[in-house]
DNA sequence: AATATAATCTAATGGCATTAGATAATGAGA
DNA sequence: TCTCATTATCTAATGCCATTAGATTATATT
């Protein structure tokens, strides 16, 4: 009957990225995801196994493109600068892409080594930011883990309390780093 | 044709609160709950409206006992003691009841004022916990998303990579209110 | 033009939330 | 103890969603 409507796995994901940022990665159907395609929901099987499919290749495109801007964040800079750069650059992407950035904090299973591994090569990048503080490689995890847990706490507040003041979520932000600095400068003592 | 099953809102309430902490509160439905029950999916509407609305009621709980639990948590200390009380109570819950945390992490709607004023009981109890600190109420305000950010992050992650090392998440967290304390000991210059 | 291939469709299944309305169990008053 | 109102529970039905099977149509190849 109708024409054919060219798709391809790679339109599919895009559109289905769009309406993820637009209406929220949970609100994302393939119902939804057919009609913004002007095709019958089958029709996408032929692109993707299922919805939970759908979601893992959202979550590793999520994961890539953080590791590409995570990356050309910290380029040439080191210290205070690589650190602020860094959480920046993952607060900008959380902003622009909330469907996508949601994705990528899905858990993979556990015998799924290829997201585990693009999990792992975002946290290596982020490694690197650390590099001028002088941490051996347990310290570095540590770092990345804290600061992972500054953003991604600050951010999903940010949408849970929404307004209150005006500039909280930023000053928040801006604290939460120095705190992460002063942390790295006076270094515990181990035991 | 059956005997009554002597249900209750409490009641059903307790087993959605049970079941969610169980499976996850995603997991947790309509037909799950019945079941759980031994009742019919329907008879669950003489009981609470939708599934939305036991979301919500989960939430109201789960910010309850969040409340009371911290400020168990808190009496009689203050200080650097009042904070960890503070910290180790709320990681506690979250592991103890997974799906009540999760579910107290939903943002309510703007207009719904019982909700939001749970939310706010939380907010003011764990203001107390920083009393010793000597800040103004903004700044107050600002410790508070700070040590929030810091453990939903921590706790969220946890969740996500798991393992990995075994005492990981156990440090971060300890090395995450380190962080606070420095902050909040070397108060930053405000403009 | 004929045919193979691939993209899309229709039809059907089963699960879920929800509503409407029927039925049966309980408790209160005669 | 009987009657009746109340209310807890049920059955039936609707509509949405994901998914599968298999038919059909559009394009590419010869």
């Amino acid at each position: 009957m109708s024409q054919r409507a060219g798709l391809s796995r790679e339109k599919v994901l895009q559109i289905a990225s769009d309406l993820s940022d637009q209406h929220g990665l949970h609100n994302l159907s393939m119902s939804l995801l057919a009609a913004q395609l002007q095709v019958r929901t089958p029709t996408l099987y032929h692109y993707i196994d299922s919805l939970a499919a759908l979601r893992r290749a959202l979550a590793l495109r999520a994961l890539d493109l953080i590791g590409e801007q995570l990356g050309q964040a910290i380029m040439g800079k080191s210290g205070r600068e690589a650190l602020h750069g860094l959480a920046y650059a993952l607060r900008d992407f959380a902003q622009a892409h909330p469907g996508l950035y949601e994705a990528a904090q899905a858990a993979p299973a556990s015998h799924d080594q290829e997201w585990r591994a693009s999990g792992r090569r975002v946290v290596d990048i982020m490694r690197r930011a650390f590099d001028a503080y002088q941490l051996d490689e347990e310290q570095s995890r540590q770092a990345v883990r804290m600061l992972r847990s500054m953003l991604h706490g600050c951010i999903a507040l940010e949408r849970l309390d929404g307004f209150g003041v005006p500039h909280a979520a930023e000053d928040t932000f801006q604290a939460l780093l120095l705190a992460l600095e002063l942390y790295l400068t006076q270094r515990p003592p181990r035991d």
